[in-house]
DNA sequence: ACCTCCTATGAGTAATTGCCCATGAGCAAA
DNA sequence: TTTGCTCATGGGCAATTACTCATAGGAGGT
């Protein structure tokens, strides 16, 4: 995942063969004559540039039968803001399309003249919306994390996303010192009233807005995925009636928090709260379908990001 | 001109198109089977999709910029091609940069597999840029000076490029064996209808490309630093209304050569022809603009190699 | 100095896309 | 109803693009 730099010049060719082929609509033979390389190596290049992500697509139009699910689905849940993107029945990415989206209204917030706070939780999709941000300039603005940034194994957790945010965005950024999960309730406590920590959840607490990925539970979600619970916690937990997490805060059906010893030990700063600040949940796919509902009604998040598909489905229910 | 909205979830369907073609990444046959239309209606959507501009394409790299200041000089000026490196405000070389440019311009030049004429002008920035040419082995090309190598003090003129170049670059090459300025255009008839100085002459009129540095007037310009010309025959020049040079041929302002006495002993060849020919201006900086915009005006270049400040006055005035 | 491994490159080929044309449906005017 | 026009459609084909494979060049290790 390391990025080469061994070549450097090779990304500004990539970037000026992305250029020629996407912006200036040339074809990929006057590409490689003009570059003064093989149509081989250009296409090469046009790919890396798509690959690196230096190009980035959008769509420019609200597309009614997405606006109306989007309009149904704010009134039925009095939510601030929903965004429908196409459903691609063809793909089976949980991110594909809402990481787009969910870009698109980062850099919405981060674009707003007055200084905000912007919180962000964890997660792949999370992390693929911030992949798609271009750079951004906005030193007013503060962005802080809301989830610890170090997994049981003691490494960095890939998908703590603030610092893929920073490399994009200049901003202040904060990032949480601190596991993602501790061993008890009172080593939280203790780590949780270090003035370092203090201050950052404290910021968390002011965020404007803050934008989280919605976590489904089972053996095959991310936090067993990523090594956060065993197996048989995880068993445990949706014997309990846990449907889905944010931040790791584990919420059942009616999207209550739990009362549990894995709650005790989340070090997360808890979500901000949804009545003075807009709190986006960014999740699509059958798999999640339970754990949105539940994050929605019991109001972990005001606002919501997801495709058609799960828009359907949560007028249904 | 006036579109369509007599059908208008047809611009849906382009959006929905659009979205599964450029984000979701889909072929224009999966499109088609999902939407349950043919793949030429699939393709119709896609291109209307673009051309409606609802499909937007952004380059995140620094280059981005410097490609499209690129392209509106390249059609503001009709100019063959136009290439632009990012300015460096901390810096007051009027060389770094376009020196790299221009020598990776020469490079892809010379790799041309067809035997091609390369003429040289001379000049600090054309100089930079050859010293940034690696060594390479082009027998069949040939490279020709189109500026004498000889000062007025008798010495080798030291920004006569040819030698410089002839030192990395294994070609053929034909330095011009005159003074830059001879003493009358009698002198330079005499001169000229040599045999040798004919056949080089002969060459460099079919030059295949050029390249060539933009001098500013003045009395720190090139022309009086180097001892071509006196302060008082400078400001002559300048009072009517001479603003820049190329290989000692004097203009002004609109770019078109001057009828006076300096230009009828400039000893150096014509710059070849534009209309035939690729005649690249290697130049940038404040100092410079002038002569820059002059030469592009009137055509005494038809491409460029600048920089970011200086395409930017190009596209104000 | 030699060897090995890795990466970039170019050719060939399959897949995909863009374009032109003939056709026919829809619609307005006669 | 007929006529004439416009425009979407789908087939066919040429152009363009993506992928696979074998090879060459170069860095790094022995």
């Amino acid at each position: 995942m390391a990025k080469r730099t061994d070549t450097p010049g090779r990304l500004d060719d990539a970037a000026r063969a992305g250029w020629l082929y996407y912006v200036a609509g040339r074809t990929q033979d006057e590409i490689a004559s003009t570059m003064g390389i093989s149509r081989q190596s250009a296409q090469r290049l046009v790919s890396l540039a798509v690959a690196e992500k230096l190009i980035k697509v959008r769509l420019d139009h609200p597309i009614a039968a997405c606006l109306e699910l989007g309009n149904q689905l704010r009134k039925k849940f009095d939510l601030r803001s929903v965004e429908i993107v196409p459903s691609d029945p063809g793909s089976s990415s949980t991110t594909i399309g809402i990481a787009e989206a969910a870009a698109a209204e980062i850099e919405r917030w981060l674009k707003r003249p007055e200084p905000i706070v912007l919180a962000v939780g964890t997660g792949r999709t999370l992390k693929a919306a911030v992949d798609q941000l271009p750079q951004l300039e906005c030193p007013e603005h503060r962005i802080v994390s809301l989830t610890g940034n170090i997994t049981p194994d003691g490494s960095a957790a890939y998908y703590n996303v603030i610092f893929s945010m920073a490399d994009a965005v200049k901003a202040r950024h904060f990032p949480m010192p601190l596991p993602v999960l501790v061993t008890s309730a009172e080593e939280r406590e203790m780590l949780h009233s270090q003035q370092l920590v203090r201050s950052t959840l404290e910021i968390s607490s002011q965020s404007d807005v803050t934008f989280v990925g919605i976590g489904e539970l089972g053996i095959d979600g991310p936090l067993c995925v990523d090594g956060f619970l065993e197996k048989d916690e995880m068993m445990e937990l949706m014997r309990n009636g846990a449907v889905g997490e944010i931040c790791g805060w584990i919420f059942d059906g009616d999207g209550k928090l739990l009362d549990n010893p894995i709650n005790e030990r989340v070090a997360s700063a808890p979500i901000p709260p949804r009545d003075s600040s807009t709190v986006i949940g960014i999740a699509k796919g059958k798999r999640k379908f339970k754990a949105i509902r539940a994050a929605i009604v019991g109001r972990q998040i005001n606002a919501l990001i997801t495709d058609e598909a799960t828009a359907e489905f949560l007028l249904t229910v």
